[in-house]
DNA sequence: GATATTTTCGCACGAACGTTCGAAAAAATA
DNA sequence: TATTTTTTCGAACGTTCGTGCGAAAATATC
């Protein structure tokens, strides 16, 4: 590894933290430059510009969750298992002592919601992504005869992911210790009434 | 009403707006005095910090879902259809037009869930009430004997409130014109399987 | 219509922002 | 070790930020 990439990694490593916390706009390049130990010029020559560093920011976030969470849950044999998995990951990631800001993903996604641009894109692209692996993670334990024929997949992939918003939300905004309780609950009954 | 009051009500409703899209510290004073036609000095005298502004701001969303979310919700008299027109109305606002950066709340609650001090306060106490309205609508529909007997109605309010932020999330990233159906369909589900 | 009060403005300040550039320092290559 | 390439720095640029202040304009009161 070149000192280069090594630099990098340690920027952007502290960069997921201030954005989650900060989001990608209020995270700048001199408080950065600070908590890193370096000159703003320096750390800015690796990016060339903020929203390259945004990007950057966000392609390594998704890269932690895809290695984190979306893996082991591909490890699984069993769609249902996948389900499972990828839940307890996702809100074990969420919950991690390194991002104070939760999931930065979803942070990002509320912040550029309505802001056109490249950011946007990635975020809705991602978004999409995303959902799309619920929906056939919950195909494959249709076909496997878990869960029941004519289900709706997508109504199903939708229900996953709001429960991990509502666990996002209440977790960081009120630490609230019962949201995981909840969380788990929810998706409990959600796999149960989807059983055939 | 005062020539004052007025041109601030004029100042608070576009600040609703530039808050829901570029979030309340993305919100800037001399944006919004462009905005509004008016001074940066002669907008600020109004509010007399930037943090008092957005917390107007805030009180000024909050009443709003009062009047159009709330109050009609409240006119219902039986539990359940409190529930049903809470939500639709819920969707209704996230998804007016005059508002293109969704629930403004919701985002500031991102915004503002890892960062201390009196926003962040504000937000988590109202965050706290809201769910406790959801729930103690459910209770009394418990109470009517619609819901069974012995129904978790925080788990209830938890479920209720994340279907509203997967709705916020699709509908405003994605332009989902799925996100409606998905999101009743969800509290369709949950409704009935809190019935006896 | 005269007076008092509120509202708005122009101007300025210091700080922080993203960005540029050429020089110095460090690292990789030969 | 000599040379080339990569990495980092310091200083400065033009903007925008939130904020303060006294004067002017507009509104409310009598």
């Amino acid at each position: 590894m070149n000192k280069g990439a090594q630099t990098r990694a340690t920027i952007l490593s502290e960069a997921i933290t201030m954005a989650g916390v900060h989001g990608l706009d209020g995270m700048s390049i001199g408080r950065l430059a600070t908590v890193t130990g370096m000159s703003k010029s320096g750390l800015f020559g690796h990016f060339g510009s903020k929203e390259a560093l945004q990007r950057a920011v966000l392609d390594a976030a998704i890269e932690d969750i895809a290695k984190k969470v979306l893996g082991p849950a591909q490890q699984e044999s069993r769609g249902e298992a996948r389900l499972r998995t990828l839940f307890a990951n996702w809100m074990d990631w969420i919950d991690s002592d390194e991002r104070p800001g939760g999931c930065p993903v979803v942070s990002a996604s509320v912040e550029f919601a309505d802001r056109p641009g490249e950011l946007h894109d990635v975020l809705a692209e991602y978004h999409e992504l995303w959902v799309d692996r619920i929906r056939r993670m919950c195909q494959k334990t249709v076909s496997e005869g878990v869960f029941r024929e004519g289900l709706n997949t997508r109504q199903f992939a939708f229900e996953f992911h709001s429960i991990g918003l509502g666990f996002n939300y209440a977790r960081r905004l009120l630490q609230d210790d019962d949201a995981k309780l909840f969380a788990q609950t929810a998706i409990d009954k959600l796999i149960r009434s989807a059983g055939r």
